[in-house]
DNA sequence: CCCCAGTCCTGCGGGC
DNA sequence: TGCCCGCAGGACTGGG
């Protein structure tokens, strides 16, 4: 779930105690189940990262990326479930790594938290990581592109607008719940095919973009009801209040008072809109 | 190359 | 009350 303002919101929170702080040790905590499932830790990650400061603390996309002292890249992707937490984790359950820190002479811990295990906690050398970032092959930056750049890229796919919006190699950042808000604030019917937007239809994406990712890290991002985001000091977000389609099938839609926003599938994945204000 | 289904995983909630 | 199954979706993989 963590999508962009959520991975900014976490960004934040860690800022003032993991930046310029020295990792004392990192350590997988006894959970009992796999560290992370999806990439098994290196065995020489706990040891290369023991005595490094942490040189900065950034997002890329919806990643938490720490630059260290020796030049090696710790990245942390929480996909669906994963938190990072400076204090009071959810619980010990699914506690998967201790951060033991030093800064201003003070000593703390930052835990890696993650109930369903689906994130990836990696290490990279600086060249690994600025090569081929790490492996990754990210699109610009939903909160750095311009409304021309984006309408080039969406032009050269046959994808729905809703579809190509979640690839992260076309723009960086968005994912389900925020795609389904940013085209009913733009009006643009979930369906379009991409390559089709005019530059003004894109522009009008490219605004509502902007202006909910924005507004949503104001309001630190949203928790569902599941309740599993949760801000770095464990609190829930509050963006959820905002939400206008976003699971909210058979509901009134607000901004024309009429029609009943729907549910649909696209690529196996839910899709919520309003027939009335985006229309095909 | 482009695109999509399948996969990883756990907890929740609906149906019986 | 309890069990089973479907569903939630970020990003990678394999194959059409």
């Amino acid at each position: 779930m963590p999508e962009l303002p959520e991975v900014e919101t976490m960004v934040r929170g860690i800022r003032p105690v993991m930046d310029r702080a020295k990792i004392l040790e990192l350590r997988a905590c006894p959970c009992d189940r796999k560290p992370l499932s999806i990439s098994p830790i290196q065995p020489e990650f706990f040891e290369r990262v023991r005595g490094c400061s942490i040189d900065s603390v950034e997002r890329l996309a919806k990643r938490v990326v720490l630059r260290l002292s020796s030049d090696d890249v710790i990245v942390f992707e929480p996909r669906m479930t994963g938190l990072v937490l400076v204090s009071d984790p959810p619980s010990v359950e699914h506690l998967r790594f201790e951060f033991r820190l030093s800064l201003n002479k003070l000593r703390h811990s930052v835990w890696i938290w993650d109930r369903r295990g689906l994130g990836t906690f990696r290490l990279f050398t600086k060249e690994e990581f600025e090569n081929a970032l790490g492996g990754y092959a990210l699109g610009p930056d939903a909160l750095q592109i311009s409304a021309k750049d984006l309408h080039h890229r969406l032009g050269k796919t046959q994808r729905s607008i809703k579809v190509a919006l979640l690839d992260q190699k076309l723009v960086a950042g968005v994912g389900n719940l925020y795609a389904s808000e940013i085209l009913h604030e733009a009006k643009i019917h979930p369906q379009t095919v991409a390559s089709k937007l005019s530059l003004k239809r894109v522009q009008r994406i490219h605004t509502a973009m902007n202006r909910i990712l924005l507004e949503a890290i104001t309001y630190e991002g949203s928790t569902l009801s599941d309740g599993t985001y949760r801000n770095a000091l464990n609190h829930d977000g509050s963006y959820q209040s905002k939400h206008r389609v976003y699971s909210k099938e058979g509901t009134t839609c607000v901004s024309c008072n009429v029609s009943k926003i729907r549910r649909i599938v696209q690529t196996q994945r839910s899709t919520f809109f309003c027939p009335r204000c985006q229309r095909k």
